[in-house]
DNA sequence: TCAATAGTGTCTGTCAGACACTATCGA
DNA sequence: TCGATAGTGTCTGACAGACACTATTGA
């Protein structure tokens, strides 16, 4: 059971360290290890930066419709030069990954990860996923408070920019397999920043067949968007909407203090549809904090505010 | 918005293709691009294969309990040689992620990936996690049924079996801090295969400060379990029990026929709690189809067997 | 006969969907 | 006044926890 009863035990001041095959122990071994003995891959990190923000609104009466944003950055080399792409880059050698994920972060935002949400979400490994060599991409997801961003993005070399982002089902069809069946869907992304507008299609397969139950997601079209990016942002929608259901991530896209109504808002644009104010403040009730604030700088009843309650586990 | 307007634009024959600030369009950049330049970490992937297997029983009319399996390797090479390992390699230049996993579970159960489970769970990529050099490893976890195994494993060169798997909250404190809290769990794992037993303290800090709700997992002991597996583990035993009570990942690990009661043991076991069967039940109904069989082998009772229907989307 | 599992019926409380209703502001 | 949002009350049906109850077997 351990390796170091095979040695001779005659050497009582010498420790015992097991040795392998070649009769080294693991100091030995270690200081002859060449890790360039094979090729290998390089690792980056993509970041999704997500945020809500108002749209435009004229009559004085009705509410601001919110809307998701991605942030982007216009690739100013090689290769998609010109095409835009998510914030990202190669990973240190003596960098934790979590680490390059929140340098990227606060490169692009300014913002320390005490002050959002990150998440790591999925590690990208195709092999001709990036024309220039392999390239493993871990994403990692974050989520930010518009009104905590001082810049408007953009104060890089580079011109990054929030993309307005809508998620959409074009198209849908179940086809019954031999013991199962598979779900297609075709999912139209668009994004858009003032006047350029990104586009892409994905088709997301969902095979069951037996006990496995595979979901893969291939890029039919992507105008303008860089690499797979289209694919892993379609993988992100999927993710965060999610979760919006069953935990309370959508909270770090609000600021401190909001409206009920607010809230619902970023929850419909999160979830591509329309909620029921009753059903929704009963179930946001324990996580939320009235304030003795209120808005009231529209044509209609004034609003409680409230802030954020971090989950009402006492008993 | 595109480069090519910047070209001279006399060359009619020669596709307007957008250069860098070098002067260089993209094949040529790809051309000269090299991938040393910079160092880069070595990539693996780090397999979490569990399967469920029945206890011994000796009074005739009870029936056998179940326990939680995972797979690993008796490491034959330095570092941590002779300790216990997850299984799992480097991947190849010119591999895909998903094609390494596949091939490190394929070497290890003979099982291709349309008989079982297969999922990415989280990329680790600590700096000094691997004592030899740089290593991010991407885990993936499978759940295998038993009795699709043929070989009881370990045809391997290397040493493989299966570990009995207990997972046990063995301290619990919530302590207040501004903002927020802070929740520390110390999670004890304990594998048994024979006479061999493997442990490990894993100590599982839930931070909730404003908005920012993380998780961090640091390994508090670890006996005979090489590198930082035991944390891995940890994580994996989380995110099973959390999937198992939202999907149907669950009959992956049971035979093409089972009782309902089989059914409900592996999810006491999965979740580590009793289950009431008349709720377990009702909840399980259309996930599953009735056969014509019956288990009429035990003191009691025979049973109906039961199939795994891929879930029940018509209406 | 009996220990053990197999399987069903039903009470209860919780909670989400649905919708009606009242309250209150600014132009 | 009125168009819009703010906010509440309550009916309904679905469903989970709980527990009692019946059914059936092999030694």
């Amino acid at each position: 059971m351990n390796e170091e009863y095979e040695d001779t035990g005659d050497e009582q001041m010498q420790e015992h360290l097991p040795v392998d095959r070649n009769g080294m122990n693991e100091e030995q071994f270690l200081r002859q290890y060449d890790a360039n003995q094979y090729d290998r891959p390089s690792v980056t990190v993509d970041m999704l930066i997500f945020t809500v923000a108002d749209k435009e609104q004229n009559n004085y009466r009705k509410l601001p419709e919110k809307s998701l944003q991605l942030l982007l950055i216009k690739r100013g080399e090689h290769p998609y030069l010109g095409q835009w792409a998510l914030p990202g880059g190669f990973v240190g050698m003596n960098e934790d990954l979590d680490a390059a994920a929140r340098r990227e972060l606060k490169s692009e935002t300014n913002l320390d990860d005490d002050q959002l949400h990150l998440e790591q979400l999925y590690t990208w490994g195709e092999v001709g996923r990036d024309p220039r060599t392999r390239v493993i991409s871990c994403s990692y997801m974050a989520l930010v408070d518009r009104s905590a961003l001082q810049v408007q993005a953009g104060d890089d070399a580079a011109e990054a920019s929030w993309f307005d982002l809508t998620h959409r089902i074009v198209d849908e069809q179940k086809t019954p397999m031999k013991d199962g069946y598979t779900l297609e869907r075709l999912v139209e992304l668009r994004l858009t920043h003032g006047e350029v507008t990104l586009s892409a299609q994905i088709k997301v397969v969902q095979r069951v067949s037996g006990k496995s139950n595979t979901v893969s997601r291939e890029i039919v079209a992507s105008d303008q968007l860089a690499f797979d990016h289209a694919r892993i942002i379609q993988y992100a929608v999927d993710r965060l909407r999610n979760k919006v259901q069953y935990t309370s991530i959508a909270f770090n896209l609000m600021p401190p203090l909001f409206t009920l109504t607010e809230l619902q808002q970023v929850y419909e644009v999160l979830l591509g549809k329309e909620l029921l104010a009753p059903a929704f403040r009963r179930k946001i009730a324990d996580m939320v904090e009235e304030s003795t604030e209120y808005r009231k700088d529209a044509g209609h009843r004034p609003s409680k505010l409230f802030s954020y309650r971090p989950f009402d586990d006492s008993e």
